[in-house]
DNA sequence: AAATTTTTTGCAACCGGTTGCAAAAAATCT
DNA sequence: AGATTTTTTGCAACCGGTTGCAAAAAATTT
């Protein structure tokens, strides 16, 4: 059975004070004691009780990792870089599948049930409602890829994706498309709505363009094929604005079943720069959204408020960049 | 401030004892008392804190799920079957990354201290020596994905490796094809050792049949397509049995470049099944692992043992089944 | 060496729950 | 109605840690 903390003072003859000061940073034990009590644990195989602790300290070092995205490949990327940003902070993510989930406030009475720290929401599909209900019941709470405007009193981590929309836009406008189109993701997500915002603004300034939009009915390979597969047979624009690269790898697969060429035919571009936007074959233009950097600083932030969890909610919107591969033409030379 | 279990008990003018037995299944209490805490629990929103009670019961309820696997797209699914099963149990995730890990030992420390009740390591690819560690410290275990052969002691959920390169020689054999070749993930991995040995020993009994072999360094799209890219150059066989999916993408890839038409100048199967071999364009001929069937059992399994943790271990092989689609040409009728 | 200051240590209470057991209350049997 | 059995309840100790505080020990100052 495993050692406790009482078997080891036993053992060092000491008091449970003395080992409990031993393990806990900053407190205050002599190194003579300390050597004791470390020999002692040692030989016992002892390691303090986490949750145990928590009960006193008041904290577990575990986060809450939420999200109800296991479908999009760039997810993967970002569990990966969400892990280890927490782990090397000593941080503990636990896992939460929303997928099914409608109900915000059974998600709070669960996390609260654990104890966690805080709570990182890491999707731009789940409703602010679960967000804001954290925030409300005084979790320390991040929403990595969510929008500032509808939630301003919690933290969000992200790009500004009204913007992406533009840089989309004029990217198209560059090439000299005389119909351009934005091909979106689920209409009612806060990513589509801002993407589409953004590309229509910017496609207002150039009304002798013929711009027209529509969405898929999710994020995913299958959907953007399907759209595009509709558009084929009724109104095709020159090059589209798909609302993200899983969208847009469906999306080419439609164009070269139909026997057309991209970029000669019909050009792309996509949002985010997932791993497979590179690969050979698809190679596809697109705009890049730094998720590294997103996610280190939506941690950097959550880490933050377990110190000050007054800290006052801030957005931080990284900035994208246009990755050029071989779905779209060159640009016209002005 | 949240309540507590004491603050229920002044409230509901009941003893804290009474408290608890309301809140713990199986635990005699009378409906009437029942009523009156629960109310008093409501007006308080109160929610029993599941740390501070598993310093009682020794149950957490929370599962370690430990990978170090981010990087091949199925695991996406995998986690997403995982946490939906553990959930649906009332069991919590905590996610590990074990991708930059050596030392067996410091997982186990990690593990205990957060006192999970059981962990499932989900990695073909990651040392034995983890998921014996686990096993020697007393935890219940389950590796998915493992060698049963390599690890007799811990349970392990799968399939048989060896079988399914038996079934890639056969159905390669069965195309007539006079040069097969095995292109394997990391040599390393049992994965990749077994499916090799499988499709070696099947080759063997067709001695007319040419047949080699190679390693990509990691189960990744690049991987494969630098290591076709290379047989190219040398010694191009007819066609592949490629470790997996990912693998198999990638090598598409490559043939595609250097203008050749699969399946009619090289054939390909892959293994796993796993989402995008089913996108166009892909449309891989694959056998395929039933990932659901492999998780939902993982997790039954580790459930099993948190009733009864000396359980036997067993393996729980799964078959698997070629999925016919366009990389492989149709097969000679005898 | 004595006085003063600083550091270290153990005690005991605490964190938020659970549970064995004896006493009390309720239910059932005669 | 009394006796017996069953159910319910509160007490108090426990789970594995942390920490305020007073006393003791060590270090520093005079």
């Amino acid at each position: 059975m495993a050692a406790t903390l009482k078997d080891v003072a036993i053992r060092a003859g000491v008091s449970r004070s003395a080992v409990s000061r031993t393990f806990t940073d900053g407190a205050s034990v002599s190194p003579k004691m300390r050597k004791k009590v470390k020999k002692a644990a040692e030989e016992l195989g002892y390691r303090p009780n986490a949750l145990a602790s928590s009960l006193t300290t008041g904290r577990t070092k575990m986060i809450g990792l939420i999200s109800n995205n296991f479908h999009n490949p760039i997810f993967l990327t970002v569990f990966d870089r969400f892990t280890r940003a927490l782990q090397e902070r000593g941080l503990r993510p636990l896992l939460v599948n929303l997928s099914d989930e409608t109900d915000p406030q059974s998600s709070v009475q669960m996390m609260r049930q654990y104890s966690v720290d805080g709570v990182i929401v890491a999707s731009s599909t789940l409703s602010p409602d679960f967000s804001k209900a954290f925030r409300d019941w005084g979790m320390p709470v991040v929403h990595t890829f969510g929008r500032h405007a509808t939630n301003p009193h919690v933290h969000v981590v992200g790009i500004d994706n009204v913007e992406c929309g533009r840089m989309a836009a004029r990217a198209l406008v560059a090439r000299g498309h005389k119909h351009v189109a934005f091909l979106g993701g689920p209409e009612k997500a806060t990513s589509t709505q801002d993407r589409y915002q953004g590309f229509m603004t910017e496609m207002a300034m150039h009304p002798k363009v013929k711009t027209t939009y529509s969405f898929a009915n999710q994020y995913s390979f299958e959907a953007g094929r399907a759209e595009m597969q509709r558009l084929l047979r009724s109104d095709t624009a020159e090059a589209y604005f798909c609302g993200d690269d899983v969208l847009s790898i469906g999306v080419l697969s439609a164009i070269q079943d139909a026997g057309l060429n991209v970029p000669n035919d019909i050009g792309l571009i996509g949002l985010n720069d997932m791993e497979m936007a590179g690969w050979a074959n698809i190679d596809l233009t697109t705009i890049r959204q730094p998720i590294g950097q997103i996610i280190n600083s939506s941690v950097e932030l959550i880490a933050a408020m377990l110190d000050d969890p007054e800290r006052y909610p801030e957005a931080r919107l990284f900035p994208c960049d246009v990755v050029e591969r071989g779905t779209l033409r060159p640009a016209l030379t002005d």
